[in-house]
DNA sequence: AACCAGGAGACAT
DNA sequence: ATGTCTCATGGT
């Protein structure tokens, strides 16, 4: 099975998910360092709080009391460690001129400043490339490399970069990566959320017992 | 009632 | 380079 195959298959069975589910470009940035290991139900409860509390944009959240901004994300857990890498983050984009400025750089550059940031590692970065900079970066995740070994098409001790880089060579030649990544990403996540952590496999999977989840790869 | 979720950083080996 | 610990809430 190619990654292609695999994509297909996928949206062939889940369909769209018009992905990031949030309003603004910013909001998409926040969402992304809330949901560090984290259900996304919860990160929806953090970020109702900031909106009630208007705090959804980089200044406000500057101008917030560090507490105050620890409160709104308690849902969202680790809330303290979350709250400064938030605080991070915003210091850091507004010193960069906020999205107006950052949208011009290119890729590689904008992917280093990213990691520089405290609190924000590969997978975080890579969200935010993607879904808030419309960039063709394939975002890999726990449920990526678990699918992908159990389809064989990783042997499950590659690194993030690794895995990251023979995706984005697999799929170089396809139009329309960043709706291509977008979605990609999104299935694998739907479809690791949905199914095939029960033993046999549901009975409606679309990938069957290719889908057996090995657990042992994290 | 244990187990885990759309990780990252600090620290030891 | 690679492994282990910590951070924390809410759903199953």
């Amino acid at each position: 099975m190619t990654y292609y195959a695999l994509y297909q298959k996928l949206f062939a069975h889940y369909g769209p998910q018009h992905w990031w589910p949030a309003k603004s470009r910013f909001e998409v940035m926040v969402g992304a360092v809330l949901t560090q290991n984290t259900a996304w139900s919860n990160v929806e409860r953090a970020i109702a709080h900031l909106k009630r509390a208007r705090l959804l944009s980089a200044q406000a959240i500057l101008a917030a009391s560090p507490d105050v901004l620890a409160e709104c994300l308690r849902p969202s857990g680790y809330f303290n460690v979350k709250a400064a890498r938030i605080r991070s983050f915003c210091e850091w984009f507004l010193a960069q001129g906020g999205y107006r400025r950052l949208r011009h750089r290119d890729t590689p550059s904008l992917r280093q400043a990213l990691l520089g940031v405290h609190g924000v590692g590969a997978e975080t970065a890579d969200d935010i490339l993607l879904y808030a900079f419309n960039r063709p970066v394939f975002v890999v995740d726990a449920y990526t490399k678990r699918l992908l070994a159990r389809l064989g098409l990783l042997n499950g001790s590659e690194g993030y970069e690794t895995v990251r880089h023979t995706l984005e060579r697999a799929l170089a030649r396809r139009p329309d990566r960043v709706a291509l990544f977008n979605e990609y990403h999104a299935l694998v996540v739907i479809h690791g959320k949905n199914h095939c952590r029960a033993r046999p496999v549901c009975a409606d999977c679309p990938l069957q017992k290719e889908c057996l989840f090995d657990d042992s790869v994290r």
